[in-house]
DNA sequence: ATAATATCCGGACCGCAGTCCGTTTAGCAT
DNA sequence: ATGCTAAACGGACTGCGGTCCGGATATTAT
C-alpha cells in the first residue's frame, strides 16, 4: 500500500524507469543508509553520497531533488506506516475512537516517532517556506483539523490545527529531549493536556473592550 | 533603556571598542539597512553586505557572529521597546491586567510584529540548535509561563509555554498569512481561543487505560 | 616621539547545497 | 545488427555562510 507516497524516487509522473536509473536509485540509498549508520544524518553531504555511491552529484538531485527530499524517501516508509494507523489502523489512533482518544493518541505517536527518527526527521524538514506543503505535513493537518471539527471545535479548525501541529514540531520536540531533557512521557502528557483543553472547553466569545487591538493605545 | 539586549554589535564582553570598529559597525549596519531595502532580507548576503560597506568580509563576522546575529541586531531596538511594553508597559499587555488579559494582548502585539517585521524576523531565527535557547526566546518563554502559573495553570507550565510560543512562530504565522492569506486578525483570535482554553479549562487527570501508549499494540 | 601590544582588518579559503550542459547510454524501431 | 532519440549521467561550476591568519592600526606607556 502506498497511501501518500511522501516522495518515490522515482522520476517525477513518468511510469517507466530506466535500468540504470533503478540501479543507481538503489545504489543510492544503500549508500545514504550506510553513511548516515556511520556520521549520523547531520554527516551526511550529498558529495559523500555521490562519492559512496560511486555516480555523479548532478545524478543524486535529478533523482531526489535535494538534500530534504532524499531525508523524506528515506522515510517514507515509516512515515506511510504512520499515516496507515492513524487513517486505517486501530482505535485509539485509528477511527472507531472518540476524536479526543484520537487526537491524543496521535500525539503521542508523532512524539515517539520523531524521538525514534530525530534527526532525519529534522532533515527532512524542507529549509524553505513550503515546509508546511509537503503532502506529509498537509495531511497531519488536515487529520487534525477533522478531529478537531469531529470534536466539535468550532473556533477556526485550520487555525488550531495548526497551532497543534507546531507542537509536535521535531525540531522543538527534540530542542526539549536533547538539550531540555525532558522525558518523553511528559511530552505526552503535556500534549495530551493541551488537546484536552482545547477540545474540551467552550472557549469564550470574543471581547468587545480590550486585549484584541495590535496597535498601541 | 537596554533591558535585555539582543545583540549590541560591540565586542562580546568587553567594554571599550577601538574607534576604526565602531566606525565600521555604523558602516555595515547602514549598508545592511539599505540592502534591505533594496533588495528584501532575503536578499542580502554576507559578502554584498562587506562589499557594499567597503569592509572584509571577516569584519562582518566578527561584528554580527552570523547572518542571524546581524538580523537580530538590526531588529533589536524594536525587539528592546517589545520587551518593555509586556514587561513595564500599561495593561492589560504591561503588569496589573489579569494573566489571561495578558497573554491574549501578547499574542496580538506578537503577531503585529512578525508581520511588520517578517523576513527580518524569519532571518533572525539561528537555523541552529540554539534557535530557542537566544535571549530573546528564553525571555518571551519564561514569560509566558510566568503567566501561565499566575492564571493557575499547573500541568506542566514549561512545555505548555513552549507550545504556545511555537504558535507565534514567525515562520508558521508568515506561512499563514502569505501562503494561505489568512487575515491577520483571524490569526489574534484563534491565539484568543487558544490561550483562553489552555488557562480557564481544569483539563483532565490522567487516564489509566488507553492513548497513552507511544508503541503499537 | 617612539615603542609595545592588544585589537582589528581583509580577503583567500573551505565545505556545502544546488545548477548546468556536454556526453553517454538504454530502449526501441527498423 | 544498426541507427535514432529521449533520458540519464557526471563533474565542473556557482553562490552561499562561515573560518583563518598574516598584516595593519589604534591605543597606551614611556
Amino acid at each position: 500500500m502506498s497511501l501518500i507516497p511522501i516522495r518515490s524516487g522515482s522520476p517525477l509522473g513518468g511510469e517507466a524507469e530506466r535500468s540504470d536509473a533503478a540501479r543507481n536509485r538503489e545504489l543510492l540509498l544503500k549508500a545514504a543508509r550506510e553513511l548516515i549508520e556511520e556520521c549520523g544524518a547531520d554527516g551526511l553531504t550529498m558529495d559523500r553520497l555521490a562519492e559512496r555511491a560511486g555516480v555523479g552529484k548532478g545524478t543524486v538531485f535529478r533523482r531526489f531533488g535535494s538534500r530534504a527530499g532524499l531525508m523524506m524517501t528515506l522515510l517514507s516508509d515509516s512515515e506511510a506506516a504512520f499515516q496507515g494507523r492513524f487513517m486505517f489502523g486501530p482505535p485509539p489512533l485509528g477511527p472507531g475512537a472518540p476524536p479526543l482518544d484520537r487526537l491524543v493518541a496521535f500525539g503521542a505517536e508523532r512524539i515517539a516517532y520523531v524521538l525514534e527518527f530525530g534527526e532525519l526527521a529534522r532533515a527532512a524538514d524542507a529549509s524553505a517556506y513550503n515546509r508546511y506543503d509537503v503532502p506529509a505535513a498537509v495531511l497531519w493537518h488536515r487529520h487534525i483539523e477533522m478531529l478537531l471539527r469531529a470534536a466539535g471545535v468550532t473556533a477556526d479548525p485550520w487555525l488550531m490545527a495548526m497551532s497543534l501541529s507546531s507542537t509536535l514540531d521535531p525540531e522543538r520536540l527534540l530542542y526539549a529531549v536533547r538539550v531540555h531533557h525532558v522525558a518523553p512521557e511528559r511530552l505526552a502528557e503535556s500534549w495530551r493536556e493541551l488537546v484536552t483543553r482545547v477540545v474540551s472547553c467552550p472557549g469564550g466569545a470574543p471581547r468587545q473592550d480590550s486585549a484584541s487591538r495590535p496597535d498601541e493605545g
